[in-house]
DNA sequence: AATGAATGAGTTTTCATTCAT
DNA sequence: TATGAATGAAAACTCATTCAT
C-alpha cells in the first residue's frame, strides 16, 4: 500500500511486477484525488517513477488503469474483513469488530472512499459485470448472515435482519461521514476530520447500529 | 428543476434570466452526469439551447458555475425542508416527516447525491466561505434541535442526543443508499434502483433511526 | 488548386468557407504526397495557415478530413469532364478528345493519382457507401456508352463493347503511367516524367485505344 | 510466398534462416496491407511469431525490412516469367502466354499490386540504385523485344513497337484492374473481385492488346 | 445580449527503437 | 540468437477560453 523504496529493487521482485505495482499504487492515490477524468497519466507515470507507456503496455488505456485499481482496492478491503475471525466471536462482540473496522478500515485509507465515491459517477460502469467482486461479497455477506443468526439464536439481537440492510446501513454510517466529510465541515464550520471528532462519530456508530439490533 | 419550456418567453425583458436559467439547468445536469471534470462547457451550452460565450458572460468560468449550481442545489433542499412546518408536528411524527422528506427528496433528486459526492473529490473547495450556506445550515441545526428537546421532555426520546451527530446518521442512512447505489447494485448483484427497492428500505432507516432515539 | 493568398480576404468568402478551403487544399497535398497514415494532421494545419483544432472542428478527424479530400477529387475531374461536350462531337474525335482529358487531366493533376492509390490501399473504405460518387459516374457511363453507340451505329467502332471495360482501359493506360512512373522509372533507369516521354505516351494510349475500336 | 508452418523446424542450425523468412513473409503481408507508414513493427514481429528486436537484429529498421520485401516481390514475379519459355512459343502465342501470366500472377499475387502503390507513394525511394533490379528487368525488354521482332518478321505483329511502350500498356492493362479495383467496385457499384468478372477482364485485355498488335 | 470563429495549451495515446540479460 | 522490459519523441485529439462583430 504504502509507497515503494523509489528505486527498483533487483531481487524481490522481478521488474514488471514492480512496475505494475509502482503504476497501481500511484493511480490508486491520483484516481482518488482528482477522479477518472481529473487524473492524468502523465501524473501517475511520474508519481510511480515509470515511463508513461508502461502504463499502456500493462494496462491498457487508462480506463482500464481505472478498474484495476477498483478491484484492487475491493480486494483490499476484503481480505482484510476475512483476517477478523469473526466466527470465532460472539455475536455482539463480533458485531463490534466488525463495525469498528469498517470505520477504522475508512479511517485510515480515506482513498478507498474517493474511489468509490467517483466510481459511482460513472455508474458503477467500471467494475460491472466482475463476477470476481461478486464472489468477494457473497463472502461478506455469509459472514454478516452468520453473526445475525446467531444472536437470533441466543436472543441477544432482534430477529429476522436482512444481512444485506445492515451491511447497508452499517456502511452508511461509517462511509458517509467519510465520503461527505469536506461538505458537512463546510455547512456545519467544524472540522470533522480531527481526531477527536472521528472518535466521537466511531462510539456513535456502535451505539447506533447497536440500539436497533438490541431493540 | 425540471426542464424548462424549450423556447425563450415572449416577455422579451427577461432574456437574461431566461438564459441563466437554462445554462443553471442544464449545468446541474452535466455536472451531476460528469463531475466537474468530466462535465465540457460544450455540451453544457447546448444541452441549454445557447451560446457558449453565455456561459461566461455570466458566470465568469466554468467553476463559477459550478459554484453557482451548488449553491442553488443546497437552497433547493433546505427551502423544501423549511416548509415541512415540523414544529407543528408531535416529536415522533415530527423525526419521521423528516427522514421520509430527506429519503424522498434524494429519489426524486438523484441529482443532488451526485453532485454532493463530485464536491467532496474537491474537497469541498468550491462551498468554502460560503457564510450564507453556513447560515442556511444552522436553521437545519435549530430544527432538529428542537425536535430533540420536545421529544426527550415528553420522554419518547433518549435524552443528550446531539442534532449534528443525528443529522449526520440521518442523512448517512438516506444519502448512502444513493451515493453508492450503483456499485452496491454491482457487488450485491441486485438492482436497488427499483420502486420496491428504495421503498423497503425507506422503510429500513425509519426503522432504524427509530430504535435509536426511542431506546 | 493553388494554394490561395496567405491571409484570408474579408470580403470574397465568409471566413469558415475560407478556413475549410484551405484545410481542404493543403490536406490534399500532404495526403497525396504521404497517404493517409504518413500524413500529418499538424503540418495539415501548418500548410493551410489554419488553427489545427479548425481541422477537428469542421471535418471531426484526420479522416474525415480525408474522406472529403476523396470526394472533393473525384468531383474535380467529374466536373471537367461534363464539360468537355462530347455529345456535340464526331464519336471518333469525341473519343480522341476524352482519353486526350483523361490523360491530360492526370498529367496536371498527379496528385489525383497519388490519392487514389492510397485510397485503394484502405480498400477504398471511405468512399463506399457514397451515393453521390456512385452518381457522378452513371453520368460517366453514359456520356462513353453514348459515343460507342453512335460510334456502332455509323460503322466506324466495333460493335458490343461494353462502356465500363472501355472506360477501365483508357484509365488504366492512362492512370498506370502516372501511378507507377517512379517504379517504372527505377527498373527501366529511365526517366518517364520529362515532357518528352509522357507525350509519346499521350500518343502511344490514342493509339493503342484507336487500335482496338476500330478493330 | 504461403505461410510458412508455424512452429520452426527441428534442424536447429537453421533458426536464423527460419527467423528471417517469418519476418520477411509476415512483413509482406503487413506492408500490403496497410503501406509503409500504417505498418506496425509490433504486428509484424507477432504476425511471424518472432520477437521484435530480431527484426532489427537482421534487417536495420522498419525501413531496411521493406526494402527486403520489395526486392523480394520482384524477385519473385520475374523469375516465374523466366520460367514460361516464351522463346520456344511462335509470337501470338508466346505474347497471349505473357500477358495471360502477368494478369494471373496478379490475380494471384494481390499483395504485390499493393505493395507497388504504396511504394510509388514514396517515389521508389526504397529501390533507387537498386542495380540488381534493373539487371532483371534488362532481361525483360529482351523477352518482349524478341518476341515482338519475331512477329515483326512473321508478319503477324505490327512493326516499330517498342517493348518498353507495350510492357507498360500491358501491366497498365492487368495492374490498374487490381490496384484500383477497390475504388473501381465502389464508383461502379459492381463488385469486381468475383470470378466471372476477373475472368472477363482477363480476356478483354488479350483482346485489347491483340487488337493494336495486329493492327 | 448574443453569435460563430478561432486559439493554444494540454491530454491521451502511439510507435519505432534500444537496453539489459 | 533471442527475450521481455523500457524509452522518448511525436502523433492525434480535446477543451476551456477569448476574439471580433
Amino acid at each position: 500500500m504504502a509507497q515503494q523504496a523509489r528505486k527498483r529493487p533487483n531481487d524481490v521482485l522481478r521488474d514488471s511486477e514492480w512496475t505494475k505495482a509502482q503504476l497501481l499504487d500511484a493511480a490508486r492515490l491520483e484516481f482518488s484525488e482528482k477522479g477518472l477524468s481529473g487524473a492524468r497519466v502523465n501524473d501517475i507515470a511520474a508519481r510511480a517513477s515509470v515511463n508513461k507507456q508502461m502504463l499502456y503496455y500493462y494496462f491498457g488505456d487508462k480506463e482500464g488503469l481505472y478498474c484495476a485499481v477498483l478491484n484492487h482496492a475491493y480486494e483490499g478491503i476484503r481480505a482484510r474483513e476475512n483476517e477478523l475471525d469473526l466466527a470465532a466471536l460472539a455475536p455482539v462482540a463480533a458485531m463490534e469488530r466488525f463495525i469498528g473496522f469498517t470505520f477504522d478500515y475508512l479511517t485510515e485509507n480515506r482513498y478507498f472512499v474517493a474511489l468509490l465515491n467517483d466510481e459511482n459517477i460513472h455508474k458503477a460502469r467500471h467494475i460491472l459485470d466482475s463476477e470476481h467482486l461478486q464472489g468477494l461479497h457473497e463472502r461478506l455477506q455469509e459472514t454478516i448472515g452468520d453473526i445475525l443468526t446467531r444472536g437470533e439464536r441466543e436472543g441477544v439481537f432482534r430477529p429476522n435482519v436482512d444481512p444485506i440492510d445492515l451491511y447497508i446501513s452499517i456502511a452508511s454510517l461509517c462511509y458517509f461521514y467519510y465520503s461527505n466529510i469536506h461538505t458537512l465541515s463546510a455547512i456545519f464550520g467544524r472540522d470533522l476530520s480531527d481526531r477527536s471528532a472521528t472518535h466521537h462519530r466511531r462510539q456513535h456508530v456502535i451505539d447506533f447500529v447497536g440500539a436497533y439490533l438490541e431493540k
